[in-house]
DNA sequence: GAGTCTTCGGAGAACGATTTCCCGTCGTGG
DNA sequence: CCACGACGGGAAATCGTTCTCCGAAGACTC
């Protein structure tokens, strides 16, 4: 009737539970002929090791957490699917988790994660300082790896892309086609992308266009905000001219700039001509909007596999927990396309930032 | 040290693990006193049950597998917020899998949610004919539910948006627009929203022009396929004059429809007004396209929610198995946007399909 | 030929919770 | 005064593996 487990095997063949287990799991040589009756045995009853008993005696699940801010943000998708095949070929499970952005359900599903006892956490925090708590209490559990975003310094492994140096592609690409005032449309908090983004908005934009610094709005990182962002930055001081207009809006993510875009057409601004409108990330949208978003692209499966090669190396590697920490930062790519670019039928071109 | 446990707790507070496991599962009642006592000393230790133990021994994991196609499909993210949302409430964790479209992949990965003994299972079946076979034997395991898509008669409870009334509103809407020459681009394949898509466009369609069902294009679910598709109906018999192209693209969804807007503009062709453009699913690309898409918005929370309640049933209803099968299938809505509307400064516009 | 290895297999103790018995101790009614 | 039920609590079995001991038997060395 019932799933049959490594009793039934061993009473169908003859030996005992300790053998079936050993000949089934391979961890130490047995007999050929009994080695044969097992296999046999097993085959005809259907045998399927119950990971549930194997997990609580091995004190490991083969299962890691990913906790992410907020699934429905299209960057993740790629994220989620690189890290699961990833993870699966090294016969882990994922175990996802959403917080719906609120660092509040964040370390209540952190909590719920830990007490299933999973292996490890790969987390993308939703804030770098409310997520500060939790993530070290888990991190101080199991071995744990921040991704895409980091959260504090010293906390744990962390690999990202490095937002200073895709900024800095973005507005060098901008200076070399000419433009001279840009403003910033980022997102507000303490959110590691969205702070160092800013951060470096400022350091590398100020360098061009002195006044670059004074041209910054800060709300979320969605479509929304980006139509309201260019709204207020094209409302202005009263009796500004078209001439102290931005020519150059460079946005905190994709989202925003495809709003962003939205509103600047709705104010009949010709794009690129009038203003180029950048984003980050290269979501599938960015490429789908009218025109064409110029964006810097994450590189997600290396993202992916260098994650999951440290939590490789913390779960069976030599020394876990005492292995420094590690903090990757991986180059990203600027991707030109029709939002920046005087000439649309020019095919969209990349130019990768230079490894660090 | 490492992790307290009940023996821990007990011995603090010098009762049993017996006491202890009853006060805090709350399964009878215990004295006032040795409850406060076993409180006190659970709290003071930092005590959490341990999932993997409970699990064993009670036959349940309060886990539930989560297979989906390819949850780079971004129609997938909002299900999955949902899903996990809904099933996190009733505290159960979540086992997400993706398959990659392969339906070989798909059996392997339902194979090790079974292993991992997770207590039921939610599949969007990657194709109707051959996924079949994996998940009726995981049916058979387990409660299983399908979502989205279905995968042959009497396999599963099965919850999804009803396709054919979807491409009603669809044809019924460009038909009151004046729409009489109609073309489909869709998916091959049996995937049965594919097929149930593409079977009641010929249904439908045909009523409002005989034609219809002879221009029909079928690939996969992706932009670049609703290009190519745009392509190949365009490029038509020698000789085709304007009057005879189609005036409306009917698209088996929104990434087709995103393509075809693509190919169409460039080939010079006015939206709406020369033809008229329709997704399915409303995904958030269709609102941002150029013209925003008219489409079928699925009711994604609904659906959650009704396999989540299909699911509940099963695993704490009073006949499990012995239940019949439910098929249950939602309406959807219309959302009428600028691809199809001949005013693009009109407000976009939903009308409900009627409940049936 | 006696002692020492090696090899193969079994018995049984974990792992950490739940749950079924069972045993005292009261209180109470006959 | 005794029997009986209710109640609080403990001992131990159980879930299905893994893994550590142990013992027996054959192979080898000196």
């Amino acid at each position: 009737m019932s799933e049959p487990t490594l009793r039934d095997v061993a009473r169908a063949c003859g030996c005992s539970v300790a053998t079936v287990s050993r000949v089934l799991a391979g961890t130490r040589p047995v007999g050929a002929e009994t080695t044969r009756r097992v296999r046999r045995a097993a085959e005809e009853l259907g045998y399927r090791p119950n990971q549930v008993a194997r997990a609580l005696r091995s004190r490991s699940t083969g299962t890691v957490g990913l906790v992410l801010p907020q699934i429905t943000n299209p960057f993740y998708p790629t994220l989620v699917r690189e890290l699961t095949h990833a993870l699966h070929a090294d016969a882990r499970a994922v175990l996802l988790a959403d917080c719906d952005d609120d660092p509040a359900i964040e370390a209540s599903r952190i909590e719920s994660l830990l007490a299933r006892q999973v292996d490890a956490l790969l987390v993308v925090p939703v804030d770098a300082e409310r997520s500060a708590e939790a993530v070290a209490a888990a991190a101080a559990r199991v071995p744990l790896v921040l991704l895409d975003r980091s959260c504090g310094p010293g906390v744990a492994d962390s690999v990202a892309v490095d937002n200073t140096a895709g900024m800095a592609l973005v507005l060098d690409h901008l200076a070399a086609a000419g433009r001279r005032r840009f403003c910033f449309i980022g997102a507000a908090g303490t959110t590691s992308s969205a702070a160092e983004r800013r951060a470096a908005y400022e350091a590398t934009a100020t360098a061009h266009d002195p006044l670059a610094a004074e041209r910054i709005e800060l709300g979320d990182f969605s479509v929304e905000w980006g139509r309201e962002a260019v709204g207020r930055l094209w409302a202005g001081p009263e009796g500004t001219t078209a001439g102290d207009r931005p020519d150059a809006v460079v946005c905190g993510n994709d989202l925003i700039a495809v709003g962003a875009l939205q509103q600047l057409r709705q104010l009949g601004i010709g794009i690129p001509r009038q203003a180029a409108v950048t984003g980050f990330d290269d979501i599938p949208m960015a490429s789908v909007a009218e025109p064409a978003v110029t964006t810097v692209r994450q590189p997600v499966s290396e993202l992916a596999a260098e994650a999951a090669r440290l939590l490789d190396r913390r779960l069976t590697g030599a020394d876990p927990a005492t292995a420094p920490q590690r903090t990757l930062r991986l180059a990203p790519e600027l991707v030109v396309r029709a939002s920046t670019s005087p000439d649309p039928n020019s095919p969209p071109s990349t130019q990768k930032a230079a490894v660090q």
